[in-house]
Parts: structure tokens; C-alpha cells; sequence
DNA sequence: ACTATCATGATAGCATTACTATCATAATCA
DNA sequence: TGATTATGATAGTAATGCTATCATGATAGT
């Protein structure tokens, strides 16, 4: 793959089209995993990248949207590559094993995207997302589809969950749950240490027992 | 119970004992409730509650500071309320039943408290907890005790948890994700009904069916 | 080669937000 | 009664989140 396109049109002028628009982006991720959301904004921005607030102006309404492209090409990113990763498994069971290692192993730099540093886009991913949900304007977000990368992520999810167990009544939740809280476990892990018991040395297999057993218990026991 | 004293002081001057104090936090969570956290600001409470900007900052150093009390304040005075439900249930499964319970169904309002609307307050906590976690100031803030009433209510529930299986290692993480899930499952339903298989005819029933019987699989299958 | 257009840069400006500071006054407490 | 304290009134400031206008340099079509 050479091209991630986000479908929702967050934008107003395609970044991934231009030189700038790709500088946009680049310090984009750099900058809100630096300073997080809130300190990040776009005359910071087009400082950093030599440029003036009213071009980046031309490509997003305003950071909200910018955020939103920014998760809409990481679910884009990442359902990709979990296709690719999963396409010749036939066994639904190691099919969602392999599921949750993707989900809770770290990303690795995409060198088809140069110009993104997919590690601190994931620290994004992580710190920010949830943010995106959690405003007023969620329903007309929705409305726009600007969430739909995530959804068809989760809706996959949920597709292998119930060819497992077609009578587990709950895939959708479980599946949102799992994407949600692999979030949440990987905050909590590095700020509130007391509330999780990974451990500090095998931390990412700790995740995935946690997650892979939590889950197949779910789906194996009758309800 | 008469008084929910939160002992996190991220307040200036303690709004439970002023009548101006009280008239900030009641007017707070009707106007966060109303607006979104991003929307609120000094300017309009104050214009609220017949004050003055100048008058609210004497009592919280920001808004942020006054979202960390009433998450505060509502953790406080759930986790009192669970304690009284379940002081006298000995059997650990019948109590972490109970508390499933008790964290599925909405809140009433407590006659205890007439200031403030306890209803509104848990769509806050709903929609607007999980921002204060995800800031660049977290670890200041979790240094500061901020967090404390919340975590004392994990670590209660994760002693429940301990006490059906002293042998599942996860405890903390299985009790930090049923809170933090319970609040996204019912946010989900409002807004992402797609991936949400709720009943909106017993959408309570269900979300407690759905947690209990996650909660209960994990811990007793063994791992 | 010539012109039209388009993308970007440069600059200005404006309303709102998030505070801080100062002074006056009303309530209350010793 | 006098001192302290709580609140109100008002002003001001830096940063944020935009919008608008004009100039310029690149590019594309004829």
C-alpha cells in the first residue's frame, strides 16, 4: 500500500495531495504528541513547519477536524494492514488471536508514509481519541462519517467474534470494549500505576494475556 | 449521610460551605450538563448564579480544577453509597453482583444533597471524566490526589474481584476497565447505536447482563 | 511566450477565553 | 465599635480561534 485516503471529508483541501499539506500532517503528529491537543494550535503549527496560520487555515476548518483526519487515517492505516494479516486465516478463533497481538503490540514506522511518524501517532491515538467523542457535536461528527474508519475496525472485529459464538448476543460491545479499553489499559499502565497489574517487564504480553483471556472466556461461556 | 467532603483539595475555598459555594457547584454541573465542559466558562456561570467571574476564581484556581471536584465529589458519594449497599453481603459473587448492579442502573437523586442535581452530574461524569484523565498535566494532578476517591472505588471493587479468585492475576485491570466501560457503553448506546447491541427497551438489563456475565466468565475461568 | 488561475505568504484585525488586579461595600465576628 | 472577611464591580491583558484582504510566485492551458 502507498496510500492510506481518508474517505471523510475532514478536510477542505486534501493534505495528502500537496507538499505543504503533507508538512501539515507530519508536524501535525509531532507537535500534539509534544504538547498534547489542548496547548497544540495552528499558528504553533505553521511556525514549525515555516508557514502561516491562514494556509493551514485552507486545508482544515480548525485542529478538531485536523485531529479527526488524523484518527480517520490511523483506523484507515491500521485496518489495512490487519486485513493483510489476517486474510488467509481461516479459523475464526486464531483469526482473533492474532486480533488482540496487533491491537496490543506496539506500531512499527510504515515506511510508505514517510512523512508520518506512526509511533507518536499511536501516543495520539492513545492520549487524544477519546477526546473527539466526548464533545456536543459528537452526532453531526457522526453524521458525517467522520468516524466510519473506526467503525468498519470495530464492525470486523465484531464479524469474527460472532463466528466464534453466534449466539454471544453482545459482539458489538465486546468488540468496541476491546478497542476502547487496549486504549485505556496502555494509559493507565504508564500514569496510573496503581490501578493495573501488567507488569513493568513483559508488559505487552501481559496486555494480550489480559485481553485474550478476558475475551475467549466471554465468548466460550454460555450465557 | 449529610455531607460528601472531598478531601482532594482542588478548590480554593471549600464551596460546601458557602451559600456562594453551593450556587457555584449547582449552577456548574446544570451549565456543564447543558453545554459540554469546552463550552462552559467563568464568564457564564457567573452570569448564571448573579455573580462574578472575579468571585468564582476565589473558589477553583480554573474550570479544570472545579471538573476535578465534581468528578471528586460524585466518586465520594457513590462509594459511600456502595458501601452501605453492600456492608452487610458477605459472599463476594452476590456482592460484585450487587455492585454490577449498582453501577448499571441511573442514579436518583439524593435528598441529602439539594444543590445539586445528581442526574445531571453522572452525564458529566459520562461524557466529560475521562478529559481530566487524558491532559499532559495528569500525572501532576494523580500526584496531587485528585484521583484518590476514584481509585479507592477501583481498589474496592478489585477486592471484591480478589476474593471470588485469588488466582486471576488482573484484578485492577478488570476493575479499572468495568468502570471506565460501563461509562462508554452508555455513551455508545446514545450515540453510536451501530456498534451497540443494548435493547433500547431494556437497555439496562442488558448492559448489566453484558458486564455480569463478562465479569463473572474471566474470573472463573481459569487462565 | 502569454495570460489566467491557483497556491501560498504576509499582514491585519476581531471576538472570545482565561485569567489577574484593584477598589468599594456589605456582612460578621471579636 | 472596629477589624476582618466575603463578595461585587470594573478594568485590563495575553493568548486563542478564527476571518479577510492583498501580494507574489508557480503552473497550466492556449
Amino acid at each position: 500500500m502507498t496510500n492510506v485516503s481518508v474517505k471523510e471529508q475532514c478536510y477542505l483541501k486534501n493534505p495528502a495531495e500537496t507538499k505543504l499539506g503533507e508538512r501539515i500532517i507530519g508536524a501535525s503528529v509531532q507537535l500534539i504528541a509534544e504538547l498534547g491537543f489542548e496547548r497544540f494550535t495552528f499558528k504553533r503549527l505553521a511556525a514549525q513547519i515555516g508557514s502561516t496560520e491562514a494556509s493551514v487555515y485552507r486545508y482544515f476548518e480548525n485542529k478538531h477536524k485536523l485531529l479527526l483526519y488524523l484518527i480517520a487515517w490511523y483506523w484507515t492505516w491500521r485496518f489495512h494492514q490487519l486485513k493483510m494479516l489476517t486474510d488467509d486465516i481461516k479459523d475464526p478463533t486464531e483469526k482473533l488471536e492474532k486480533i488482540i497481538h496487533f491491537l496490543c503490540k506496539p506500531v512499527e514506522v510504515d515506511s510508505n508514509f514517510d512523512y508520518i511518524n506512526e509511533i507518536e501517532l499511536q501516543e495520539i491515538i492513545v492520549a487524544e481519541s477519546i477526546k473527539t467523542l466526548h464533545t456536543k457535536e459528537v452526532d453531526d461528527d457522526r453524521k458525517h462519517g467522520y468516524f466510519s474508519a473506526f467503525k468498519d475496525f470495530i464492525h470486523f472485529i465484531s464479524e469474527c467474534m460472532n463466528s466464534i459464538n453466534p449466539n454471544y448476543p453482545y459482539c458489538h460491545n465486546l468488540a468496541s470494549m476491546l478497542i476502547d479499553n487496549i486504549q485505556e489499559q496502555k494509559f493507565n499502565f504508564v500514569h496510573f500505576a496503581t490501578i493495573s497489574n501488567l507488569s513493568p517487564k513483559k508488559t505487552e504480553s501481559d496486555l494480550q494475556s489480559f485481553f485474550s483471556h478476558l475475551i475467549f472466556s466471554t465468548l466460550k461461556s454460555s450465557i
